[in-house]
DNA sequence: ATGAAAGCGCTAACAC
DNA sequence: GTGTTAGCGCTTTCAT
């Protein structure tokens, strides 16, 4: 009964507004069907489908006159009713632990700008770096249809896991590669990583190294770095000398807190690996703060490579990783028709002026 | 036909998959449809779909079985074909200019939680503070007939601004409330932010004050702080002693480099007015590299009141914004069915140690 | 080159 | 309390 209202006058509909706006269509946009734009035009829904979707042949007279009508009763296509009635959708589904983090917003821009150029839709979850968060996540954005998911991490709770293979979509794990992926993995290994760092600090002289880190239970690519961490040293002969782990997410804040008290515990470290750059950065602002010498009395190493770090007076010396790279490149992995493989990206280590 | 050939069998269907998984339904998930639950379950398509829903009523004999059927069948509702047999969907769009300044993830995070909470979905779209890009992302967003759609910025092309208009949707616009907004607006004075940076600084007897930005022509915001800066100093018989700006985005490396540039220009300035932290930190740790003594030598203000700027060794003056709460009261505004309103949130001015 | 018609999977009256 | 029946707006054979 809308449209026998609109048959009429297509144009008159929805909005009471009262039209201030000028130079675009009065009572416009939602609302007005591919129905509405092929009557207005002459055309068969199909015809003015297949020219709007330039698919299929018409001639250019009807192209024209199509596109004519389009434009003028202001029809916005309606993606819902386009994906219920051909196969896949648009939509990509990008599930990360937090927001709060610049390395996750890296990720995001990452997939975002490749997703985009290739007509996607994000579709972003946040799961707080809760595991049964995520699975509810999961389904929420299954039942979206999307092409395919994007999520950070290759750990889920089984019911997750079996959702994601049943949804006969492409699945992207990022940022780990330490462990069994679903389908496509993207990232690099963060034992190795914390491997790298360990191998840095030890040929630079260091032996009495602590470790400043954030709750590991929740970040466990975090944790699998402090794992690789410790395994170098051992291998090394040595072991950590002193560890403090902050049970909050990781901050500046946090960082500088943590390390105030190891050095308090554990007076002589010659130095501190962290979980990550902004723990580091709050360690070397207490340095600052204490007028500690860095590094002759105490080494600092990090882990990401973000700018504040890079940018310090004494830049950071930490890891850099390749946030935006795997985000992008997970996006491409969304139309791939491949088998399941693994990207690994490189990480790099930056010697800074802190070790 | 792909009813008819799974009325025997409804677990068969869709995916060769080889079933390796365990402990959930073989070839599950997407694929089937809420027609198998009902006839799984023994009830009518509506009566699954009540159940579904919780809504309407069935008796709990019936509500058992069919979440059984449900669930055995690994059924994931498709809100595809729901939401265009229903009203409106529970999607909503949330369109900032970039992921690269934390500032725009905080206001997705804040508006995230909110929405997570009442059932809806985020889908983001980036412009990269290009008006144009915005005006595409708006059209393409609209076509998933979202529930609303919030957005950072009153400044939009008249097509966009017309789109939005003839959506039929509730529309927030966020951060900025200098300037006539279409639907809904929450944020803060950005004018008035710039205008309590300059008598902060007036207040401490700075007198000789400078400038150091980011391209204005993209950041409006930034624009309209640097407006109500000079205005504030104009009314105190002041100008701009000096300005440098960078026409790159803002970030702590080009904060740096243009205090460093503008110290050259202007060598006795004795504050200066960044367009916001990052600008700022960067500024700070050139004073730090080159010995420059803050506040004496030369005070620092910035703007966002970042974790890193708060926790510096001295924490930098600045003006704290509530992005997080500014998502946050959009997301609400987003089921709100009051008519066109204003919100402002207030900005806390931080005395920090460098000014 | 174009149109008619049959759905996509679900919700929402409306009967029973 | 439950089933039947229309669509939602579009894409897609299949004729013509």
């Amino acid at each position: 009964m809308q449209d026998d209202a609109m048959h009429d006058d297509p144009l008159v509909g929805r909005r009471a507004s009262s039209g201030t706006h000028i130079g675009f269509p009065m009572g416009s946009g939602a609302g007005v069907t591919l129905t509405d734009v092929a009557r207005a035009a002459g055309v068969g829904e199909s015809t003015a489908s297949r020219v709007l979707r330039s698919h299929g042949s018409f001639s250019s007279k009807t192209r024209a006159s199509v596109l004519e009508a389009a434009a003028r009763l202001g029809y916005v296509p309606n993606r819902i009713a386009g994906t219920l009635a051909s196969t896949g959708s648009k939509l990509v589904g990008i599930i990360v632990p937090s927001l709060a983090n610049i390395v996750f917003p890296d990720l995001l821009r990452g997939a975002n700008s490749v997703l985009g150029k290739a007509g996607f839709q994000s579709v972003i979850g946040v799961t707080d770096y809760d595991l049964v968060g995520e699975e509810a996540l999961i389904s929420s954005l299954l039942s979206w249809r999307p092409a395919g998911l994007l999520v950070a991490g290759l750990e889920h709770t089984p019911r997750a896991d079996a959702m994601v293979r049943g949804g006969g979509i492409r699945i992207i794990e990022m940022l780990d590669t330490d462990g069994a992926g679903i389908d496509m993995v993207v990232g690099f290994s963060n034992r190795d990583a914390g491997r790298a760092a360990a191998r840095h600090l030890i040929a630079r002289g260091y032996r009495r190294i602590g470790y400043v880190g954030h709750d590991l239970a929740l970040d466990l690519r975090a944790a699998k770095r402090f794992e690789g961490f410790r395994a170098a040293l051992a291998e090394a002969g040595l072991q950590v000398a002193g560890q403090m782990i902050a049970p909050v997410p990781s901050s500046i804040a946090a960082g500088r807190g943590a390390l105030d008290r190891i050095l308090h515990e554990t007076p002589d470290l010659d130095a501190v690996y962290f979980s990550n750059d902004d723990m580091a950065i709050g360690g070397y602002f207490l340095c600052l703060s204490r007028g500690i010498g860095i590094p002759d009395r105490l080494a600092l190493f990090g882990h990401n490579g973000l700018e504040v770090a890079r940018c310090a007076p004494q830049p950071l010396s930490t890891i850099r990783t390749p946030r935006v790279e795997v985000g992008e490149a997970s996006a491409r992995l969304i139309s791939s028709d491949g088998p399941p493989s693994i990207v690994t990206l490189d990480f790099e280590l930056i010697e800074g002026a802190t070790t």
